[in-house]
DNA sequence: CGAACCCTTGATGGCGATCAAACGCCGTGG
DNA sequence: CCACGGCGTTTGATCGCCATCAAGGGTTCG
């Protein structure tokens, strides 16, 4: 591990209030990795043996469906992944990938369950990250049955931006296909739709995406109600 | 409450595992209401002032859109929602409506946030619940993705059968544009993919659905694999 | 008995998927 | 250095699923 990177991971919000001594422990008997762009990590159906934690890279969580995959998240670092299969001791319901060479520390499951068990600190931020990963999900099956194609890519671009702090204008990761099955779209419609968003206060030139009128692209958008906000 | 019911809530995976103290505790400082048909709980935006157990009845959670409401869930007795909103204290994300005259346990979130600090039965119980809904979600999602309008509904029938132990011929909750908003479609074309269906080994009658043929229907919905079974 | 209301059935239209082809970018190899 | 080839993206044309619009049964309840 890197200078400075295992703070990182303890600064992590399900990391964050465990007991220094139990969390050295984790730390110790896991497995920091590297891995090749495009390398299938797991797949669904698969025994949850670790919980992941990207710390650099880009990786791609999607499900197999004969004809294509889609994709359900885009994990960007540095962040944890498939903690509910970890947790409830379940089969993945995901495949992930790498989509950039990416760092990944490897934390044994049942490791991870056992100090559950043992740290109230962490067994509390563990039902805390569940619980905002299920508000995600429900704000996105919403976005998905409320919003037509369009719509949900000017919110994405929205959110995007707020999560940068605000930033009016930011490069996209990873490919744009990709995209597309995330916000439940074909390629075609994805390129069609950043069309569209050129009316609406979006400029977009290769992958660098920037709002140029907040105000239009809000109109056009209808974003949830600040009250139901993401943070 | 009534006599036999406070077991059966206590026996819920949620309440299981605490301490018998802990739960008489909580279950003093409940109250036990009930609801009229076609009244509305609480709204999305609102703050998360009860944990809500549906003791008896049928209630509907859905997000409100311009022109329609989207239903995200069924829910049926004996069962508890809205856990994440209390968890993390956040205004709900979703309304409740009673669909069927109701009763209801209102457990006060500071409570029950309160008693799961103190219990780790209770904490863990709920981590896992969470983990478990989130996983439901999941699903939910990529069948929305995935599949088309009549092989949600399909996928839907199986599922439901499954719970019930493998019923063949069961009646559906509620009424029927209800379902179709779960599904994601519009009450006509639920109405056409259960025409449709019939081709594939199912016979609808009013409220009753029969499940003629399961090869043929999974043949044509194409359901999860048991690998990832949702139990 | 009538008036809602829900479900069904039919006709039409639009969004997005699919099919197809051309463009641009980039790495490889001559 | 440039030509070529591969791949992702874009653009265009067409098709199909599903939403919408509209109207007709069936049921329930006042």
């Amino acid at each position: 591990m890197r200078a400075g990177e295992k703070p990182e991971i303890a600064r992590l919000p399900l990391f964050k209030e465990m007991a220094e001594e139990q969390r050295e422990e984790v730390f110790s008997k896991s497995y920091l990795q590297v891995f090749p762009p495009q390398l299938t990590l797991f797949e669904a159906g698969q025994d949850a043996d670790f919980l992941h934690v990207l710390v650099d890279g880009l990786v791609e969580l999607y499900v197999s469906e004969p004809g294509r995959d889609i994709t359900m998240r885009i994990v960007e670092p540095v962040s944890s992944f498939i903690l509910a299969a970890v947790v409830t001791d379940r089969p993945f319901l995901m495949s992930a990938r790498t989509i950039a060479p990416s760092r990944i520390l490897l934390v044994p499951a049942g490791l991870l369950r056992q100090q559950i068990k043992r740290d109230e600190g962490l067994m509390d931020s563990t039902m805390h990250e569940l619980a905002l990963g299920f508000r995600d999900l429900v704000r996105a099956l919403t976005d998905l049955k409320a919003r037509q194609s369009t719509e949900r890519l000017g919110n994405y671009i929205l959110n995007y931006s707020a999560r940068m702090g605000g930033e009016r204008e930011f490069e996209l990761k990873g490919e744009k296909r990709v995209l597309a099955s995330l916000l439940g779209m074909t390629p075609e419609n994805l390129s069609r739709a950043f069309g569209s968003l050129k009316q609406h206060g979006v400029s977009i030139k290769g992958p660098v995406v920037k709002i140029e009128d907040v105000d239009a692209l809000r109109a056009f958008a209808r974003p949830d109600p600040p009250s139901l906000g993401q943070f």
